[in-house]
DNA sequence: TCGTTATTGATATATTATATCACCTAGTAG
DNA sequence: CTACTAGGTGATATAATATATCAATAACGA
């Protein structure tokens, strides 16, 4: 179990290494992802660092710290839910997979999960012969979550 | 090849089994989609309907047409694009399969496969074994098509 | 320290979507 | 045939998500 600063830290470090700097808007953007158990909204994301550092965060620039975080791979927009997550492996150094998002659409848990190298190849496969390519090989897919099922 | 109005015919017919009512409005609106390449938001279609059929459809009635639409399992929304799609089965008297959908992120151009069974099922298992449960099993994926591809 | 570039703020506006109430129209019962 | 009822549509307001643009500020290198 590792610390949302643990974390932060080693994006840091990865942002440093990339030339890029992680400010402390940055920062409180992506603590705010890593410290929820599901997906935000971008204006969430906003009232978030507002009443959490007490000092306002326009919208306008969650969207834009969102883009950043996401170029450097340390977020992932969930396009099926207009929200977004950290990335669950800021840690780990190697470039990680095809991520698979589960989001359950009741209480907007996600679960990121790999999926099978052979099965996304043969995904592929179809994708090419319908005259497509894969833009993002990220996939995610609509879900109820353990917990929502038994509240039901 | 069939043209847009048989297709239209069928889908009548399909409502009058199912006792709902297809209607000059829900016509239009499934016919806009019908003619088009590709996907549509709900405003699109208003704007489509307003001009060619010269007479304005407020985009709260697209939406709720479009939900009709959807209940009838004429019509998709395409989550990832915010957009929808007439269903390329309608014809098809059978329950179609997991339909997957090809979405060019450039051109909005849109195309629906089907995926293999087995795949579905190996999929379904990961899902299951997260502690998931797929809500819908449509699947979207973000793409390029090969006009696009080629422009640039 | 100066100037350049990257970052953030502020404002406006576009796009997608839902809520609500009023009106109209097609099918039904009497 | 008429009045009733339910389903369908219009009108309006507003929420939620997102982008464009210009101004202000902060960080960095020369």
């Amino acid at each position: 179990m590792q610390t949302v600063r643990s974390i932060i830290n080693h994006a840091e470090k990865h942002c440093k290494s990339n030339g890029s700097r992680l400010t402390q808007k940055r920062k409180q953007v992506l603590e705010g992802l890593l410290q929820s158990e599901k997906a935000l909204s971008a204006y969430e994301l906003a009232d978030y660092c507002a009443k959490k550092f007490d000092q306002s965060l326009p919208a306008m620039s969650v969207y834009r710290i969102l883009e950043f975080l996401q170029q450097e791979q340390l977020v992932h927009k969930l396009n099926l839910a207009n929200k977004y997550v950290a990335c669950s492996h800021i840690t780990c150094d190697h470039a990680h997979d095809v991520p698979q998002f589960l989001i359950c659409s009741n209480c907007q848990r996600v679960e990121e999960i790999s999926i099978n190298k052979s099965m996304i190849e043969e995904l592929q496969l179809n994708v090419e012969e319908a005259g497509f390519h894969l833009a993002s090989p990220q996939l995610e897919m609509n879900c109820i979550c353990d917990q929502c099922i038994d509240k039901k």
